[in-house]
RNA sequence: UGCGGAAUAGCUCAGUGGCAGAGCAACGGUCUCAUAAGCCGUAUGGCGCGGGUUCAAGUCCCGCUUCCGCAACCA
């Protein structure tokens, strides 16, 4: 078994800015590979972007630029970002880089001589305004566009199918003899779930989306954003093109005569079914070994929800920045969020994480060694290790196991609590210290050799402590390093090689300057509220700031590569592309305008709730009887049940749009809708009502 | 509604049948090498609710509540 280790980031959607959950997968990326290479292990982290799609294309139309150009701008802030964080990933892989897209077309047609890949064509209903495909009741043959409330039309454009279905049974199995990989568990039963439930062949193709791989022999299409984007993680290794390298060393290796993978994706768990279904769908019909480990990690959040753009929460990463170094931020990031959940994120937290355990902890054990060192050995570290002093073989035998421990954990990326176990050597020494009193002994000539025990042993730990967190606090390690008088710099030293007492050269210590500043919590905290509400105010005069992708798109911590051609594939076509249900209604500007006519066609008129109940497996729809003073009463679903009970709706006076088409939905029909505002982010139902009374059937205008 | 998770100290979380824990925050004491840091001590719990199995249950079983995820659902 070769001993590499290969590393991939999601490569981001360039579509937005660089934000703290792309930092996130991104930072963890970077603190595994620092952390296998400093153990001496050939490693490999890749990173990049995702650039096709239809979503870049019309945000470049937008800004009035060329997409290559808008494209480019968008990757320069990503490399800024990431270069501001230390990060270190040794390639940045463009979906636009001609390398992969030689490649993709490459994998495409293998894929179709392996014969899983025909085509076919897609049908669906469309709206002209969405500019998308729309889901369905079956049966319903006048369907409307939800949001337009216009008669959808009948699309069928040929389209090329992935025979994703044929692969079912075969991923079950995968997924059976392989419990590792997909992680956490949760993540892997979820996946399971859903593969059991049944796969649908994939539209691979769109003709009418231009930025993107063309289909080989057949240019008319382009390649499924997803198929294009994951594939990154191989051709970025040189799989099917001429101009990277590496695939055989870091992706291929080989178990008990089986060809498997060595590779580990880190994903957000919004991305989980393209990695964990879609991806190795393709692997097995390309016979290419799958990843080793698709780990899902969770999603950062503030106030208990999600962060994103749409939400206006997001933690900016220049807001931290101003407050805070890479290294607090790395390890904040790494020690509070237990990695594969979810993880509350705030500035307090941080903080509280960065005084307690940075600057009381690791800031000062260095402070009060090193400025011994200078005091009573004239900067020379005096390296004797008789155990004079008290329990200096305890200090040892702790040490020893804080840094097996932390290799097991931060090996299994629980970097949490790989940082809890090299801290807990910092407590100890620092009681040890105490214990022994090395500044008494520094009064006493008689006591000399205690004294130079004692300092050694804590100079020893220290040593010890630094290269293990050095792949977490890359730049404090070293500065920490140097101020101890070491050679080099700690990354470059594999802390398993380490041994307690080894003989070493080590200049003087002179300069003593604290790692960490202690942080003021009141005055950080204010400073934020007050630029943060500038922002939001600058925010709000501009009600017309693009909006991303879609809700989903967004609010991941990975800006993931979602696919507009999601469309396509199921064919589902829910909201993947800008729609007006992404602006925040209170700041929404009126679309398009309407002639009066148009208005005329709805005809909205009021009505009593006579019966509601709810509809058996549906968590939001409640079945009304309403009475619109027709000469029976209508039946009418409506998406309230989450926030409106039946009983609370019986007897209120209502608007609905009576002429609207039938619609079936969950076994019963559905004979027109009632209004109601969508209000908060939430989009909570309020019903449209009357202030006095309005007889039954009564036309509104 | 179905499937899968979760619920333990003020906060973040450990704890797979044997005396309920750690870190942070709080409070009291103490040292002076150190960044008002360190060390010692204190307090803090109906382990979501109700049943059951067992000599013994955060822990296993059944039922329930709340929250989260996935699926379905919003005409």
């Amino acid at each position: 078994m070769k001993n590499t280790f290969y590393v991939t980031t999601p490569i981001y959607y360039v579509n937005a800015e660089p934000h703290i959950g792309h930092a996130y997968t991104t930072i963890v990326a970077d603190a595994l590979t620092k952390f296998k290479r400093q153990r001496g292990i050939d490693s490999f982290f890749l990173t990049g972007t995702d650039e096709h799609g239809i979503n870049i294309e019309r945000k470049a139309e937008e800004r009035g630029i060329a997409v290559k150009q808008h494209v480019d701008e968008i990757v320069d802030k990503f490399k800024t970002a990431f270069a501001r964080l230390d990060i270190n990933y040794d390639r940045w892989i463009r979906t636009t880089d001609a390398a992969h897209e030689e490649a993709v077309q490459k994998l495409w047609t293998l894929l179709k001589e392996k014969g899983y890949i025909y085509k076919g064509h897609y049908e669906g209903w469309f709206c002209g305004n969405c500019n998308e495909f729309k889901e369905v009741e079956a049966g319903d043959e006048n369907p409307t566009c939800p949001t337009h409330l216009k008669a959808l039309e009948r699309v069928a454009e040929a389209s090329y199918f992935f025979k994703l279905s044929a692969f079912q049974e075969r991923l079950l199995k995968y997924y059976e003899a392989h419990p590792e990989f997909v992680q956490p568990e949760a993540r892997r039963n979820e996946v399971i779930s859903f593969v059991k439930s049944g796969l649908k062949d994939l539209s691979v193709s769109r003709v009418s989306v231009k930025w993107g791989i063309a289909v080989p022999d057949d240019a008319e299409h382009t390649i499924y954003v997803w198929l294009d984007a994951l594939s990154n993680y191989i051709t970025a290794l040189g799989w099917g093109n001429e101009h990277f390298d590496g695939f055989e060393k870091y992706w291929l290796n080989e178990v008990d005569g089986k060809p498997v993978s060595n590779a580990l994706h880190l994903v957000g768990k919004d991305i989980l079914r393209f990695h964990a279904v879609y991806w190795p769908a393709f692997l097995l019909a390309a016979e290419v070994p799958l990843p080793k480990t698709v780990f899902v990690h969770g999603m950062l959040l503030k106030g208990g929800q999600k962060m994103g753009k749409s939400t206006g929460n997001a933690i900016k990463l220049e807001t931290l920045h101003e407050h805070f170094t890479n290294d607090m931020i790395r390890y904040f990031l790494l020690r509070e969020v237990p990695f594969g959940q979810d993880g509350e994120v705030t500035y307090e937290a941080m903080i509280e994480r960065v005084n307690a355990d940075l600057a009381n902890g690791l800031g000062n054990l260095a402070s009060r060694t090193l400025t011994m060192v200078k005091n009573y050995f004239a900067g020379q570290p005096p390296r004797a290790f008789d155990a004079e002093a008290d329990d200096a073989k305890g200090v040892r035998a702790a040490l020893t196991q804080a840094k097996e421990k932390f290799d097991d954990e931060y090996a299994a990326l629980n970097f949490s609590r790989a940082l809890e176990a090299a801290w807990s050597g910092i407590a100890n020494v620092d009681k040890f210290i105490t214990d022994n009193q090395p500044w008494k002994l520094a009064k006493d000539e008689a006591a000399r050799a205690k004294l130079e025990a004692v300092i050694s042993t804590a100079y020893e730990t220290l040593r010890q402590v630094v290269l293990l967190v050095a792949p977490v606090l890359p730049h404090t390690a070293k500065a920490i390093w140097q101020q101890m008088g070491l050679a080099g710099e700690p990354l470059q030293f594999n802390p398993r090689e380490a041994t307690w007492g080894e003989a070493l050269e080590i200049a003087k210590v002179e300069n003593v300057t604290p790692a960490f500043p202690k942080l003021n919590k009141e005055k950080i905290v204010s400073e934020i509220e007050n630029s943060e509400d500038h922002q939001a105010m600058a925010t709000d005069s501009q009600p017309n700031a693009p909006s991303d992708a879609s809700p989903k798109a967004t609010t991941g911590t990975t800006a993931n590569p979602v696919a507009p051609t999601e469309a396509a594939n199921k064919p589902s076509a829910t909201a993947t592309t800008p729609s007006s249900d992404d602006t925040k209604p209170a700041t929404v500007a009126s679309s398009e305008k309407i002639a009066i006519d148009d208005f005329i066609k709805v005809e909205l008129r009021a009505a009593t709730i006579l019966e509601a109940e709810r509809v058996p497996k549906a968590d939001k729809l409640l079945r009304l009887q309403v009475d619109v003073g027709e000469a029976t009463p209508r039946q009418i679903l409506a998406g309230i049940a989450e926030y409106y009970a039946p009983e609370e709706v019986v007897g209120k006076k209502i608007v609905i749009v009576a002429n609207l088409a039938p619609r079936k939905m969950r076994g019963f029909e559905s004979n027109g809708m009632l209004l109601a505002a969508s209000v908060g982010e939430n989009g909570r139902p309020v019903l449209a009502t009357f202030g006095e009374e309005v007889p039954n059937g009564t036309r509104l205008k």
